[in-house]
DNA sequence: GCGCTAATGTACGAACTAGTACGTTAGCTA
DNA sequence: TAGCTAACGTACTAGTTCGTACATTAGCGC
């Protein structure tokens, strides 16, 4: 199921550097979100490759740079996906709506990737500050966030004090959480939080939680 | 800083059997939740530990069922937590944030026992399944949530149609995510999620969150 | 066609790591 | 106080795992 098929070569190995390297990063990226990074093993990812472990050495350096071009990919990924997010054109709730359920679908869609970050957490995010890649690349996503809530919060239908970064901190945890603990959360309660049946049902609450969060009348104090 | 000291013992071993096992648990408890499964390392559990390494297969029997005893205990502390919990005596809205708050204070208190859940998730909660006393052991907190639901629904206060076991996941997905991701987030956002000077604010989001979601009209389609 | 370099393969080693065989002793019981 | 057993310690091993030294070749530029 990668994206790479070969040119018919008779019996010999192809010189593709581009493509050598895409592979050992597709199933890396399967075998770190399958085991964790200390449970991944690197012999173990060179097998399920066409080429040989020395390849990951050549080209990563080692399994620590493995793991970070790994998580560079991932968020490439979804930022990737972020920047198509188009919503603006609706009103206010309507947008934010539509933002949190296209966070939720994303998040549904790519299990491995909650896996990778989860991993990353356990080791106090370590990759993230060496990569210069991930430094401090503020999401798409935000930008959206924040403009639907300056819109909404002037034409007075959301509450004034929320703050962008908090917003997506509310989304992000719902859908997170929903696939990053579903398997201890299942084992506890007997309830699969992505059952394919309740996932409309999880999708909407998710909108209207925000939404109520965000058009709730509060007292301020 | 563990709970036990021992007698003055001129310069011999004491033969306490509890102890030795709850000081091999608590040592295990922290370098799981430091490393994670398989970067823990069982040579340093027994060195941090006045016992050897041979103690831990004694009474364990081996790495993978000394992970089950600490999520065992772990486990056992929320619960235990969760039974002290009074809040029926207030009304519906106020006894469901207060419940919010002491989740929200709870996850904040036990970062080690965050750690430990997310490392069960990414091996595919197969301990707990192992485990007899994890079992099925419905939480405390499910039944009050239940009882106050119930309560709120009957007075017209709460939207009929919701659930405890997801008003559960629901509370739990904030507080967790705060403390699980609050590494990447951190790095990503440039935003501590946990920093002391943020909490009252984000135990107010998570309150408010909750009741605007339970007290919100929606269209019942 | 020639040569040069990026790309690749093979075989191996040093260090680590879970687990165990075997021996010892504290301290309760009769 | 003799004896027995639960509790404990030492030393070791078998297997694993990251990483590398060394050898080889494809294919581009000239």
């Amino acid at each position: 199921m990668t994206s790479v098929d070969e040119p018919a070569r008779p019996n010999g190995r192809i010189r593709d550097a581009a493509r050598t390297q895409a592979e050992i990063l597709d199933v890396a990226t399967q075998e770190f979100a399958r085991a964790g990074y200390d449970g991944a093993r690197v012999d173990e990812i060179a097998a399920r490759t066409r080429t040989t472990k020395r390849m990951i050495y050549y080209y990563f350096g080692g399994k620590e740079q493995l793991f970070t071009a790994v998580l560079e990919r991932a968020y490439g990924v979804i930022r990737e996906a972020e920047q198509k997010l188009d919503v603006e054109h609706l009103d206010p709730v309507a947008a934010i709506r539509r933002l949190a359920e296209l966070t939720f679908d994303h998040h549904e869609q790519h299990p491995d990737f909650i896996r990778l970050v989860s991993i990353e957490n356990i080791h106090g995010a370590e990759h993230i500050a060496a990569s210069e890649k991930l430094g401090r690349i503020g999401s798409p996503a935000l930008d959206v966030i924040r403009r639907i809530l300056a819109a909404g919060q002037e034409s007075g239908l959301f509450t004034a004090d929320v703050d962008a970064v908090d917003l997506h901190a509310m989304i992000s945890s719902f859908c997170f959480f929903r696939v990053s603990n579903r398997h201890t959360f299942g084992a506890l309660f007997g309830r699969d939080l992505v059952d394919p049946a309740q996932r409309e049902h999880y999708r909407t609450m998710l909108g209207d939680m925000v939404i109520a969060y965000l058009t709730a009348d509060r007292a301020t104090d």
